[in-house]
DNA sequence: TCTTGCAGCTCGTCTAGACGTCCTCTACTC
DNA sequence: GAGTAGAGGACGTCTAGACGAGCTGCAAGA
């Protein structure tokens, strides 16, 4: 692997000069997805620097999350996570009514083994943007619906609901398992034929707790998708509000030209 | 403002307990958006820790992209920028028709000033996926269309546009200035009567260059959208592929049930 | 009064070393 | 042959200091 040297008259400081040589070793495919860079000592030995030095080059593409660090092991180009693409009907009725959640036939499609868990479902006071979205007064809760989604036991994203206690009170959206077709097909069971939903998206770095449940490493941004149901009378019936990893997805929207 | 001490039984790092204390200074309101953190040297004589100690409390917090270090001034509360719900008629004809491009019209109802910079158009051999989504043939060659954004003279977007030579040649799109209405009402008039579009939307850590364009601080994520434009009789015509920084951004889509 | 230079603050970068924990591999033991 | 202890290599954290460069305000001089 060709590494090259660091020039002093550059302006720029030795440790991207560094991190620049790592970088493009890695653009020119010297060093691949999974392979290893070389250690700190060697970096250290090879450029004639300090040890933090090396370390700084290291965490300029630790953050940029092209590569990860493994305690005792090394420092490894990043594994590309494979892509998912989310079609924007992935919530017609078509699919539902196969009696299957929209994350189910998902995986199927793409050939994983979905699992769900850190379920939790409370009743209490909605965050404020939430009782904006389901248009609640004051007093009014919700019914919340936490979980976690994985793929071959990868975590792949979090998501919590939050429904109008009205609406979901004495149905299975309340219970671990909401039964075939998921909390959409509850919400038409009890009268609310869905209509349309609102999708806002986002992206932000992830906090420490988010981190942790979906084992990001350093240097991942997450994608936030908040979902808004509303059922053919224009009410607002679910808040949907979801955390992914973001490289791991591409959302795909279809628009008119009207 | 109350920083506590670190607890050496604790089996997190102090670097970590110090960015902790931070932290929750300001989200509890001590520290607000502009406020000046206590100094390197503060933070050591505080704690009684190594310099490079305190400095790596406040890396954590600039990776989170929740603090801006400036040079000779001091580290800051990052201001938030000021947030743009794009929503997804945004491309209709009807805003098309008042003679605007949707970036002015955007930028028109949020009362900030529009400038448009750094345009470059050129020919050339497409990138292997936007020439798949543009069905062309290998030889096939595309105009490209980059330009930056500007709100207030602060960048907040740039764009690459491609469109097929046979579509482009001719037309006001191959100058730098594509007259009223932009590229689209430049491709309704030679008989592209767009029909609808395809955005596809994720996010990840901005490469050096696009930090540098959009005048990214550490720890910024950036929303890409590649919109792929069809006509009316199902052709692709464009495809534009546009990076603006996340935290700044919500993407707002309206997805019936079907 | 206005300008200018500088002191003293800030963060940026680097050095050279220490000790800790985690992981892997090897060689030894049973 | 299987299991295990240990060495050594990897990254994680910390120290104590150095020098550089950007920013700001104040004091001295024009």
């Amino acid at each position: 692997m060709q590494l090259g040297e660091i020039d002093r008259q550059d302006g720029r400081p030795p440790y991207r000069q560094i991190a620049d040589h790592l970088r493009s070793a890695i653009d020119r495919g010297d060093l691949r997805a999974g392979d290893r860079l070389p250690s700190e000592a060697e970096l250290t030995r090879h450029y004639s620097v300090a040890r933090m030095t090396a370390r700084q080059a290291i965490q300029e593409l630790r953050t940029e999350g092209r590569v990860v660090a493994e305690h005792g092991r090394g420092v490894f180009v990043r594994m590309p996570a494979p892509v998912r693409r989310l079609a924007s009907d992935r919530f017609a009725r078509k699919h539902r009514d196969a009696g299957q959640a929209a994350f189910l036939a998902e995986a199927d499609k793409a050939g994983v083994r979905p699992t769900v868990d850190q379920i939790e479902i409370t009743r209490a006071a909605p965050p404020p943007d939430v009782r904006e979205r389901l248009r609640l007064s004051d007093d009014e809760r919700v019914a919340v619906r936490s979980r976690r989604y994985l793929a071959d036991d990868r975590p792949i994203e979090v998501a919590t609901s939050f429904l109008p206690l009205a609406v979901a009170e004495g149905t299975a959206i309340l219970e671990a398992n909401t039964g075939p077709g998921g909390i959409y097909a509850r919400l038409e069971e009890t009268g609310h034929i869905l209509d349309h939903f609102i999708e806002e998206v986002t992206a932000r770095m992830p906090t420490a707790d988010e981190r942790r449940r979906l084992e990001l490493p350093d240097g991942v941004p997450v994608l936030v998708v908040v979902r808004t149901a509303y059922d053919t009378s224009g009410v607002p019936v679910e808040v949907c509000d979801t955390v992914k990893a973001a490289p791991a997805y591409v959302l795909e929207y279809d628009i008119p030209a009207r």
